[in-house]
Parts: C-alpha cells; structure tokens; sequence
DNA sequence: ATACGAGATTTGTGATCACAAGAAACGAAG
DNA sequence: CTTCGTTTCTTGTGATCACAAATCTCGTAT
C-alpha cells in the first residue's frame, strides 16, 4: 500500500473542512512506523537484508523517506551495517549479546513496574488486567500472533503507568531489538500457558501495590523467556 | 571547518600508498560526531535553535549529511522538534523530566559498575583510577571544562569495563540528554572538590571487587550532582 | 497603542540524479 | 574442478532542486 501523505488544502469546496484522513505525518514517520511495528511483530528473521530501494518499493515511495527510517532503525539497533559496511540486515544476536539485553531489560522494565505500583490510577489498573485477559485467551487458544501482540499491549499498559515517558520509549527500543526473537520464544501452546502466571503476578503486585513484587514478577518473566528462546536455539 | 571524505584512490603517484587520514566515515557520521561532542560537552544552552541549513554552513558541508546526523540526535532525544513542528532545538528539561533521567541512570550506570566489578582486567582498572586521579587534579585545579571532560572519561572506563556494548551506548544516550546541563552542576571549585568521594569510592569498590558498593557510589554521584543542579536552577 | 492579516522569508521534506565502492557474476588459466 | 582477476550490477551517500507549511515582517484598521 503506498504511503501519501495528504495536503492541508483539502477542504471541500462548500464549507465544512473534512477532517483529514490524518496521515499528516511526514512520510519517512509513516515508514518508519511500519517498518517498526513489522520488526517488533517479528515478521523478518534475524539475518534478513534490507535495501532501501527495495524497502521503497515496497512502501510505494521514493527511496528519501525510506533512507530516513532505515537510518533511525539503525541508530536504535533494529538493524545493523552488514560484514563490510553495505547493507542492513536484521541483526543475529549472540548469546551474550542476547543476555546483556535481558539483563538491561530486567533493571529497565523492572524500574518502570516499580514505579507503576506508585503511580497507577484504577481505569489504568482496569486496563492492565482486561490486557491480561486477553493474552490469557490467546495463551489457551494457542494463537502465537495474538499472544505476542497482547504480551506487548499488556507490558507497555503497565510500563506506561508509571508515567516516566522517556524509560517506557527506551524500553520500547529494547523490545524493537528482541523483536525478531519474540515469535521463537513461544514454540507451542504449552509454553505460552506456561507463562501465564508471572503475568497474574504483575497484576496481583499492582493491585497490592507492591512494587517489590511486581519488578520481581517482571524479572521472572524475562528470566523464563530467556531461558525459553535458548532451548528453542539449542534444539536446532 | 569544511568536512571532507576522503577518497579512497590517493595512491602516490611514486609507490607506496600513503596511509588516507582516515577520514574514510561518511560526512553524515562526522557531522553527527562532532553534533554529538558539542552537545555532551554543554556547548550548546537548552533552547538553542538548530536548523539544517546553518549548521551545514558552520560545518562546510551540503544539508544532506548535516540532515542524517540532526534527525539522529532527534531520534536520541539530544533534540526536539520544536513547539510547532518546524525546527529543533536542545531540550529544556522539566524537573520532573530530569528527574526522570536521574532515575534511569541510576539503574543503568549502577547495573554497569556492577558488572564492571566482576569482569574488569588489571590493566582497565588502572586506567580508572588513573583516570579518577585526572579527575581530582581538575578538581583540585577549579577547571570546570577539564573536570567535565575528565569526569566523563572516568565514567565511561569503568562501564566499558563492564564489556556491555549495547549498555555502555544506552548510557552514553542518557550523557547526551544531560549534557547540556553538566557545566551548570558544576558552578565552582567546592563543588567538583565534593564530587569527589563518590568517586573514590567507585575506585575503592571496583579494587575490593564490591558490587554493591561500586554501584551505591554510582548512585550517590548521581543523586549529588542532581541535588546540585536544583539548588543552582533554584538561584535564579 | 494593539490586534490582525496579507505578503515575504525561512525551513523541513521529498524527489531525482551522479558517483564511489562493495558484491556478484563470469571467464580464463592452472 | 578450483582459483583468481576482470567486468557488471547493486547499493548507500551526497548534492541539488521544488514545494508546502511554519514563521516572521510590516502595514492597516479598530
């Protein structure tokens, strides 16, 4: 589907201004959106190369916008120089580099648990665990995609509760660079109900406020998906 | 001074090819190292107004490279888009913002000097603390601009010590956001001369091979320094 | 004087083109 | 069949231009 961005002289001829379809938005941000969420989904595996003609073709643009959004991607780690420098690829993280990001995420998304405990409001807390409903539906159900995408929309409920804008997008950075892996972390139905209750946990520190308990059922979580992806990597 | 990429066919006419001087990095990657050190080293005030085409000029170069580089920094948070949308300029941090990051350095420099305990070598731990000794001689010297470069060479050896890339760049995003404030934490002699027990302290810790202690000191430093720089934004 | 608005200027965005250098394809020699 | 050098193609980089929209500048009206 190819990006445009509309004008802002778009008012109907007779009166009322025909509120925009909204993509205001520059084009290299669209690109970037799209190509972020699809990272984060985990649509390309570690290792796939992206050009940034290809990309435009792809997103229907000029390479310009797409050159902006490759370039952001790699400044937040999304995606890496290739061996001699030419191209980008998804990047094919070690093992140790793979628990340096745990380790960071754990302090990080640990902190932002914490300070979700202090600060969560009841519609925010509300929220939180209809989220939680609904990966534990999707957890029952078997559905991997709806999972990792409820896993997200459930983790940044509570990161955003802590109202500390600046550690939620940094922990956002962290989830565009594990992105990749996200979908490997979950095999089956069997570990995805299995993860289920360090998810309660968090639901149940918050509704304690107990914020000792909610970084450590976050740490658990992080721990045991760790723990997770490196069977899965040992296993072929 | 006009940046320059060097190509690579500069062979001598007459033999041996004459090392290039190395200025093989693209222009938008020294036009975004040189942004960088300027805005970390406190060069520019918060509110400064940055625009492309002027700093193209400043730099001698076409707005193409200066373009990458600003929406990098702006990626990074070392800018922002300006109320409207038009231009960039360096952040004026609220206090609830710059508490925010206090906060966040506080678990991500402590998680470093930990880790920096652990696996530091005899050689990087020698460089620390020779560092720390630069550090005091600028103190002692009331040289504000050295103690703020010999303070963030300090810093940056211990965590480096900790062999934790993807740590040691989330950390340097954070020195850039505060950069343009760390001139303003040291307005006089007695305070850098303060300044320095905590950071003894993160020597005596990393010889003792304490992990606690190293990342308390770590955490002291900083909860000082922003205790310092309310009471100087308060004066005025 | 102050508020408002039309015109001029500035600025980021995006498109297109040229080019150097990496990567790949190919072919000849051993 | 393998190896190495040459050619061709691909790709990121940087320059330049056009344009919409934000910002600034004044002059006019209240």
């Amino acid at each position: 589907m190819p990006l445009r961005r509309t004008s802002l002289e778009t008012t109907t001829a007779s009166g009322l201004p025909e509120f925009g379809r909204l993509d205001r938005a520059t084009l290299q941000t669209q690109a970037y959106q799209q190509l972020r969420k699809a990272v984060m989904g985990g649509v390309f595996r570690p290792g796939t190369v992206i050009t940034i003609r290809a990309a435009a073709d792809a997103l229907g643009t000029s390479p310009m916008p797409v050159r902006a959004a490759l370039q952001r991607l790699e400044a937040e780690g999304a995606l890496v120089a290739r061996g001699s420098k030419r191209t980008l690829e998804i990047p094919n993280l070690s093992i140790e580099e793979y628990h340096e990001l745990r380790d960071i995420r754990i302090v990080l998304e640990g902190l932002a648990a914490e300070r979700a405990v202090a600060n969560i409001e009841a519609a925010e807390l509300q929220e939180v665990e209809r989220n939680c409903r609904a990966m534990q539906e999707a957890a029952d159900a078997g559905d991997r995609e709806g999972y990792v995408r409820a896993n997200w929309t459930f983790h940044l409920s509570i990161y955003r509760a802590s109202h500390m804008e600046s550690l939620v997008a940094m922990i956002e950075g962290l989830w565009l660079r594990v992105g990749p892996y996200v979908q490997l972390m979950m095999p089956d139905r069997k570990s995805m109900v299995a993860s289920m209750p360090d998810h309660w946990h968090m639901v149940e520190a918050l509704k304690q406020r107990d914020g000792r308990a909610a970084s450590q059922a976050i740490a658990d979580d992080i721990s045991h998906s760790a723990v997770n992806l490196m069977k899965v990597l040992k296993h072929r």
